[in-house]
DNA sequence: TAGATTGTTAATCGATTAACAATC
DNA sequence: TAGATTGTTAATCGATTAACAATC
């Protein structure tokens, strides 16, 4: 970043060139706007720095610093303003758009997925939610939505506009779904089974269980 | 790491002076072990760094930089024994012993957690599980739990050694419990609710949701 | 042996932090 | 004004990567 900017307090600070954010950079934003939507609903106003780091465990110069690099956002001596963060934060992750996903497994996870606001709070729809066991189709999960056949995967990724398949079924049969969504031409794949899925290049599987942090948070917590 | 070793393939390597790990180091450790885990459970005997770097996304350069840090744990031309380097590490990241935790809210989340395999295959024991809900108190969750009445929380985390509490209770619900596993004396909260708590500076808390990565990882795979 | 894969170096790049002037 | 907190610098530290000799 070494655009001299001679202005202060513009508009257009918030319209950088499109550059690609660093993996580091994209998960702590992402995490401010968890934070952030969450003081939101509890009808916080404005937020320090410092109270950002104090729930996300990010160090306040750190949190400064990834957010001076869109504009200056915040008001010296006040914090920020919750409301207008997130959306500059939604702006630079490009999360406003609206998104679809199709949930695989009514089981307990499958239904804490679907029933969890995190989802609708960031602009993500779940909008299909499937099984393979006859006994649970037609079985009402949330409001919207009815478990559904296996049988119409195919269909329905393509009348839906599915781009995100989540896989919340048992280890054994998470791989024949990867496959039926590469098939379907699924390319985005979020696997919370311990299965390592097998899928061609171009398809992106990400694991994620949510056991898995206790191990790596543990060591530090019990050290 | 200064330290000049004049010897190869000794099993010395192994004791090195406990440092605390990094905490990307440990991140990806945790990450490596949790491939290896299911791994092995397929009967793989062993893996490549590159095969680790397929499943894992961490380049395969940063894999055997990691692993040698602590020792020649892999063969040339063969790759890794996944038994071996499961228990090396386990022990570089002390995760060898058992550690009881308590679930609370016996909802769909509690239920998914309770029943995952991932604890047990990393010495974790889920030893109770409470619900305020009357009327879920007795209900079996999986073979040897059952869902305890929250008035019992203090005596049980006092008879049973727990060490972490894991919410998994609705968000309006979770500082109450967080204040109350706090006064019994727990250091270690995992909260997946989206609530921001409040506790103590010796206590820490790590949040984290199944839905969460979602937002970061799509940022990557929708750009 | 021939092929494969580790262990390690060297060079680069990005993350982290303390400190503090600017300013609300 | 006085206190608080941002925005930014400068210096350090650790992560990342390509490349390749060592060696199984």
């Amino acid at each position: 970043m070494n655009f001299q900017e001679p202005f202060r307090g513009g508009a257009a600070l918030s319209e950088r060139p499109p550059e690609r954010l660093s993996l580091g950079v994209a998960a702590r934003l992402s995490r401010y706007l968890q934070v952030l939507t969450q003081a939101k609903k509890m009808g916080k106003e404005t937020i320090s720095s410092q109270e950002l780091a104090d729930y996300t465990h990010v160090n306040s110069t750190q949190i400064r610093r990834d957010l001076s690099g869109f504009g200056k956002f915040g008001k010296r001596g006040v914090g920020y303003n919750v409301d207008s963060l997130v959306s500059q934060i939604r702006k630079i992750l490009r999360t406003a758009g609206q998104h679809n996903i199709a949930l695989f497994g009514a089981g307990h996870l499958g239904r804490a997925i679907a029933s969890s606001d995190i989802f609708a709070d960031h602009g993500f729809r779940v909008v299909a939610i499937f099984d393979t066991d006859s006994s649970k189709v037609g079985e009402e999960v949330t409001g919207q939505l009815t478990v559904r056949t296996y049988d119409d995967v195919r269909k329905v990724i393509e009348e839906e506009d599915i781009v995100v398949g989540v896989l919340a079924v048992p280890t054994e049969a998470a791989q024949k779904v990867a496959d039926d969504l590469v098939a379907a031409g699924v390319k985005i794949i979020f696997n919370y089974s311990e299965a390592l899925l097998q899928v061609p290049p171009e398809v992106t599987v990400h694991t994620s269980s949510p056991a898995v942090d206790l191990l790596y948070a543990l060591y530090f917590y019990l050290t």
